[in-house]
RNA sequence: CGCGGGAUAGAGCAGUCCGGUAGCUCGUCGGGCUCAUAACCCGAAGGUCGGUGGUUCAAAUCCGCCUCCCGCAACCA
């Protein structure tokens, strides 16, 4: 019997359209599940998507349609681009699923039954006309809501939470003893910063919104993201339900796949519910970076959001995974760049695997019509391609099980260049001259596609659609590409017959893609600042006029300047306010130097009630203003005018 | 002194644990070849291994200090 493999991605949050860096994690994903598959393990390979929570209710909102409604056109969006990358998934969970619901209420009553989920209070900043609760860093510029932009105050809401403290042990064990967290790098990052403060107990309810699973024992509670999102990887298998019934076999996960930002979830508190509920613990949880664009991080209001669509169109779906799997190394970002990926396309698939074939076959069809005849001759330089290609497997199935797929790519490659080499050092052109060397010819012929033959299987599970049309055209069938052949030399027929076909990989012309695919991402561009441009905040309540006189603005000069230690994003500025100065403390050293500041007048709220800030008490608040390119523009008065000039 | 990672050829990276001729891919230049997708093969140029001090016969590697970048945390009146 073939032993499980159960390897996941996470469930992504459909609020938008899927983009490469879904990709990422799926395409790695799915590509160690092939292989897995191709070694015979049984492979459960699980993705899906997270579908509750306040920004779906919102996204909806604004599109006129009910939540379900917005979630099941972003859904069929994802499974398109899956379908259109060749992803194998096993099966698709949608958190919004009858079975998931049943399980994940089941779920969180066990751990309310078990004592690990208590009633409590979530304390945080509350817009009342918003009737939303937000968190500190949710807030606006302006410590604001970030919908309205109008004042929020401290409040309480009624929330449930799950012990993590009893865990603390454990999980540090886990991050820093064990290989669980791949690369362990991260490890003591996650250790200093969350477990030796002491964990803190998980808001794992809400009362604020309602697109959620509710909480069977409290009405108006809804299950809050962990506990619905993270179980997905048990409730998928059957756990606490019965639309499945793989549970037993399947978990442990053999890998969790998860990019950087949601780490901490998959490293810390997923492992505590696990505890938590007395289950097995996954195996790995395999982190890996993001794609970065030109060496800037992918975001839509730069417009550099890279549509895999439209890449896939142009240079077909095996390509685009095969870059995004060369450059990935675990743990690191990896740069996207129109030029790095057309570069690595050309130089790999298009002048290194795709050229050996189709020079391979057109030497088979030239020299011998397209079939071999069985009559070979060893010779010279044979032994060396000959184990490489042999060893491939071993080496590529290392580097699987480390879950270090660029790595593995590399590897199979440079037997891909040892063939090229070969061909050199051979000659066949040169043999092809003289009839006495003909069965010299064919024993060169025949190794490179046997060469061929071992590198295109273990491709296959990286380039799935691709990998089978070189299979045609060196004329190996069904069982030559079995995982079991591709450690073997000598497996093809030895009068097999070729078949000349299409380009396999056609190489790209550079200057003239970049161009387009520049053309492509300007022409996204205007329709984002056309967006941005009616995102401008809305006016705020009215006040009257004696409201306004409330606040005090004076003109001051800024004397001193500079930035305050463990921080760097805050100024500290001595002003002159014309009344004995004061001490300002200011977050705009991300833009602002000291010298930009010093002799300078500015505007600021002289009656702020002081705070502290890191530390350093601030009394008042300079005036600055939203620039559309996130940062803020301090504003400059008349230079003129003295300190302490009112302003009305 | 909050925690961590990093700085190596024009670009991207390996080597650092365990000191001993600095390596890989792409790019550039020169040559070879003509089976092949202007592809392939060979060769060359290009580095005071971030700076500085120390240990040592010997330092990219070990130790001290400094500079700069990047994450996380905090914070952003």
């Amino acid at each position: 019997m073939s032993k499980p493999y159960y390897i996941t991605t996470p469930i992504y949050y459909p609020s938008g359209n899927p983009h490469i860096g879904h990709c990422y994690t799926t395409v790695a994903c799915d590509s160690i599940a092939r292989f897995r598959r191709m070694q015979g393990y049984d492979v459960m390979f699980l993705t899906g998507t997270d579908e509750h929570g306040q920004k779906i209710e919102e996204k909806a909102k604004e599109s006129g349609v009910t939540p379900k409604e917005y979630v099941d056109e972003k859904v069929a969006v994802f499974k398109k681009l899956w379908e259109y990358m060749n992803i194998s998934y096993d099966r698709y969970i949608r958190t919004t699923d009858d079975y998931h619901i049943e399980s994940v209420q089941k779920i969180f009553n066990k751990l309310y039954e078990k004592g690990y989920i208590y009633k409590g209070e979530y304390k945080g900043k509350y817009c009342t006309p918003c009737e939303s609760f937000w968190t500190e860093s949710q807030l606006d510029e302006n410590g604001c809501c970030p919908e309205c932009h109008r004042e929020v105050k401290e409040a309480k809401e009624e929330a449930y939470f799950f012990k993590m403290s009893p865990f603390a042990e454990r999980i540090e064990k886990l991050l820093t003893e064990t290989d669980y967290l791949q690369p362990k790098t991260r490890a003591v990052e996650l250790v200093n910063n969350f477990i030796k403060p002491g964990l803190e107990d998980l808001c794992v309810s809400r009362t604020s919104f309602t697109w959620g699973i509710p909480v069977t024992f409290d009405p108006g509670h809804v299950v809050y993201v962990w506990i619905d999102a993270l179980s997905n990887y048990i409730t998928a298998l059957g756990y606490e339900n019965n639309a499945y019934d793989d549970f037993d076999k399947f978990w442990p996960a053999d890998v969790h796949m998860v990019a950087k930002d949601i780490m901490r979830f998959h490293a810390i508190i997923w492992p505590a519910m696990l505890m938590a509920l007395e289950l097995p613990l996954p195996k790995h949880l395999a982190v890996h970076g993001w794609i970065t664009f030109n060496g800037q991080k992918m975001s839509k209001s730069l417009g550099n959001v890279v549509d895999p669509f439209v890449l896939g169109e142009r240079y077909g779906a095996d390509a685009i995974r095969y870059h995004i799997l060369r450059e990935m190394a675990l743990g690191a970002d990896s740069s996207f760049s129109n030029e790095i990926m057309i570069n690595r396309i050309n130089s790999d698939l298009a002048n290194g695997l795709g050229n050996l074939v189709s020079r391979t076959v057109a030497m088979v069809d030239k020299y011998f019509n397209g079939r071999l005849n069985g009559n070979f001759e060893s010779g010279d330089f044979d032994d060396e391609l000959i184990a490489e290609a042999s060893a491939l497997r071993e080496k590529v199935a290392e580097y699987i099980d480390k879950t270090q797929i660029n790595n593995a790519l590399a590897e199979i490659f440079k037997v891909v260049s040892r063939a090229n080499k070969y061909i050199d050092e051979t000659a066949p052109w040169v043999l092809a001259k003289d009839e006495s060397k003909k069965a010299r010819l064919g024993a060169v012929l025949y190794n490179l596609l046997e060469a061929i033959r071992i590198v295109s299987t273990l491709l296959w599970p990286f380039m799935p659609t691709t990998m089978p049309e070189i299979w045609r055209q060196i004329g190996a069938k069904e069982d030559d590409v079995t995982y079991e052949n591709s450690g073997k030399f000598g497996v093809l027929p030895f009068d097999v017959q070729v078949e000349k076909g299409a380009i396999i990989f056609p190489r790209i012309d550079v200057d003239k893609e970049i161009e387009e695919l520049n053309a492509i991402i300007s022409a996204n561009k205007p329709k984002e600042e056309e967006k941005a441009e009616i995102e401008v905040s809305p006016v705020g309540e009215e006040i009257s006029i004696e409201e306004f006189a409330k606040v005090d603005l004076r003109v001051a000069l800024v004397k001193a300047c500079e930035k305050v230690k463990k921080s760097n994003k805050l100024l500290c500025l001595q002003l002159d306010d014309g009344m004995g100065g004061r001490q300002v403390v200011s977050g705009i050293a991300k833009w602002y130097s000291p010298d930009d500041l010093i002799g300078k007048k500015v505007i600021i709220v002289a009656n702020l009630k002081p705070v502290k800030l890191c530390g350093v008490e601030s009394n008042g608040m300079i005036c600055a203003a939203d620039a559309p390119d996130g940062s803020a523009k301090v504003i400059f008065p008349d230079q003129s005018l003295p300190c302490g000039s009112k302003i009305r």
